[in-house]
DNA sequence: TATTGCTTTGGAGCCAACTCCAGGTCAAGC
DNA sequence: GCTTGACCTGGAGTTGGCTCCAAAGCAATA
């Protein structure tokens, strides 16, 4: 697979896939005798979890060394396991946060629904959620 | 309450309140003859509010405008009301997203645990997953 | 009133994460 | 072999969202 194909099976640019590759946040992709990058379909696993990750907020930090620890073997399974755990909690609390958020503005918007709300009330609403 | 205790308050920096001011994300806050911020209930019940959305990623523009339109008066409720239930929706569908993550990640923790994996093994972690 | 410290402003700086670009190389069709 | 278009690299630029700073004014305490 050319990175053209690969940028558009992931909906990345091009230049997105050669970032990601430039930072560490995917394992180096073979080339063919040219130089020109050749993917298989190791590489998309690969970009695959990182998109997915990243999506969820995940920090480039965090999988670059998570792909670093990978690349030394399985000597530091261990160590990549608590990234996995430590970023699993952190989107649990992040998800626990943006419920909250949601339930908030549930309640504004339902005010805003019974009647169109008097700018001047703006606070009674916060006060009334809070 | 001067900046100082409404920063503590908050857990925000000073520097952070001034610029959500400068930017419009609040409202004016009112000021003593010298020119120093006076902040009362009202302009806290914005910055909770403020600080919420931010936490769950709502963008600073969204919210510029939802504060720009309010203080637009009466009038403008149903063009508010549409951003926060678009940024509902946009919450929501992030949250799905970051919870097929999670299992994802359940899935990836749960085969570290089995056995510590070979390095090797990392692609079809994701096979399986997928 | 003098000192010490808090607050003001505009604007510069910073960080994460891309995104774009120039100048060059490679490859595929004619 | 030549042209045309895809791909390469290193590095500069951009965006969003703060964060920091200098220079100056205000406030509280002695």
């Amino acid at each position: 697979m050319n990175i053209a194909e690969v940028a558009k099976r992931f909906d990345l640019t091009q230049d997105t896939l050669r970032y990601y590759e430039k930072v560490g946040l995917i394992p180096r992709v073979n080339r063919t005798s040219g130089g020109t990058r050749n993917y298989n379909e190791y590489d998309c696993g690969w970009i695959d979890f990182i998109k997915c990750m990243r999506n969820s907020g995940v920090q480039v930090d965090a999988l670059v060394d998570y792909v670093r620890l990978f690349e030394q073997g399985d000597a530091t399974a261990d160590e990549r396991k608590k990234i996995l755990v430590r970023e699993h909690h952190r989107i649990a609390e992040q998800i626990a946060e943006m419920q909250r958020t949601l339930d908030r503005l549930n309640k504004k918007i339902e005010l805003y629904e019974k009647d169109v709300i008097p700018a001047e009330k703006e606070l009674i609403i916060d006060k009334k959620i809070k």
